[in-house]
DNA sequence: CGTTCACTTGAAAGTGTTCAATTACTGTGG
DNA sequence: CCACAGTAATTGAACACTTTCAAGTGAACG
């Protein structure tokens, strides 16, 4: 496989990165140049813009100026667009190590908003020193867009999810994405606690609240989860993949 | 508003070029580089490789290594993604002046595939002269980017169709969609012919084959347009933005 | 301790799908 | 130029799934 100017991204995740900066906002794929070497200046950056938000609070709204990029380091965030006639769309939820408001770098103006779902500490960014790290490291422009194409792929099964798939299969998909994200960053993967309600559930799986709710009690009646409110816990992995019409590990 | 270092785009799309092939394929976007000089290596490139696809071929399947990039001069394609279970979902049709294959740049991998809907003449680009380019011409990156983020937000819009409309709002924004489309390159947008099938665009709407027969049936009793298999005209268009619940003119 | 909000559950009503049958077009070969 | 085959599009009717509306439950929080 020829090593292309482009295609730095060896598709690999599982990245070591010592730096305490570097782990605890999953920022990584931004410190590291191509060569490998980590950025000390951005980590420099990173650690003196932390910022906490509280339930509700929003990081962006749409159409504000372009500020600052934002990676979580703990807690979760929703993202939505508006729809023309003023409805909300949930395009994502997002955990700590996942980066925000990547593509407004080019628009210039936050094309989503970005709300806390619970108290959320994160990384900013402020894009003026993200164009000075960028003009240093060559090597950040990939990980972007490398970045930015990881978010089409995502995209990409949202929308199998949206077009294909029936309710039951939305759940359970929903569910193993969240396993799994957990799974990578050493959470449980089988017992976790959604930070959304079920409205924002169902309005990112374009169902309504009560389907999800009554899903999610089928599951439990077949015994393929527990759940309890926010809290849930997956018993039979495989059923629910198999409902979910997914192999072991989709994103 | 300050001018950032990857925030080349003024998010005017109304570029002029004069250069004949910077014209006809489309590709002006990437032949730009960020002072606004054309890039003249890539258009001698463009100009070169040529090819021709028939209804039904296909210019690249997913999994297949990453060999080019493509810009559609003339004619249309349709991309897809695979489910798990086999089905497809159809990510998108393509009409001239576009670009395919751009997020494959990162996984080195086509993440979908793409079949030409009728005789179809592209200029395709080998990766490796694309990698050249990129190492003389630093602007092209960011065009890359800017190109990556628009598809991103048109995902975005793609996801509330898909996860908040109804039938009729999804095929009045379908059609509405196009006739945009064709207005931007001088096509007639009232009056135009499909060239993806009924099945097509229920694939890509989330729709059956037979609503969007029955929804186009019901249009056209309600005098909004004309449709006449693949020939579709547009009577009333602001009736047919109503319905769509959308502003005259997004994406 | 009461109010509020999120969640849950039931029943009725739509909306879109599926299945099946028919019609219309396209292209091919005689 | 016509007949034929094959595909695409259309239409009808029954059905399934999800939503909507409504009411009730339970947890959280001041």
């Amino acid at each position: 496989m020829p090593k292309h100017h482009i295609a730095i991204a060896p598709a690999s995740q599982d990245k070591n990165c010592s730096h305490i900066a570097c782990n605890d906002c999953g920022i990584y794929g931004l410190c590291h140049t191509v060569g490998g070497e980590v950025d000390l200046s951005l980590l420099d950056t990173l650690v003196k813009n932390r910022r906490t938000f509280k339930r509700g609070e929003f990081l962006y709204r749409i159409g504000q100026p372009f500020k600052a990029i934002f990676a979580i380091r703990s807690g979760s965030i929703k993202t939505a667009i508006l729809t023309d006639d003023g409805r909300a769309q949930v395009t994502g939820f997002h955990i700590a190590g996942e980066l925000l408001a990547l593509n407004a770098i080019v628009t210039n103006q936050y094309t989503s908003e970005a709300c806390a779902l619970e108290t959320t500490s994160v990384c900013e960014v402020p894009i003026e020193r993200f164009d000075e790290l960028c003009e240093i490291s060559p090597g950040l422009q990939y990980q972007m867009m490398r970045i930015m194409s990881g978010e089409i792929l995502h995209h990409q099964e949202l929308m199998v999810l949206l077009g294909k798939k029936n309710a039951e299969e939305r759940m359970a998909t929903y569910l193993l994405n969240l396993s799994q994200r957990f799974a990578k960053r050493n959470y449980s993967p089988l017992q976790f606690n959604l930070s959304m309600s079920r409205s924002d559930i169902g309005n990112y799986l374009g169902l309504a609240e009560e389907t999800v709710c009554r899903i999610l009690a089928r599951f439990q009646e077949e015994g393929l989860i527990v759940s309890q409110r926010r809290k849930v816990q997956i018993n039979d992995l495989a059923k629910l993949q198999a409902v979910a019409h997914t192999k072991p590990m989709a994103i």
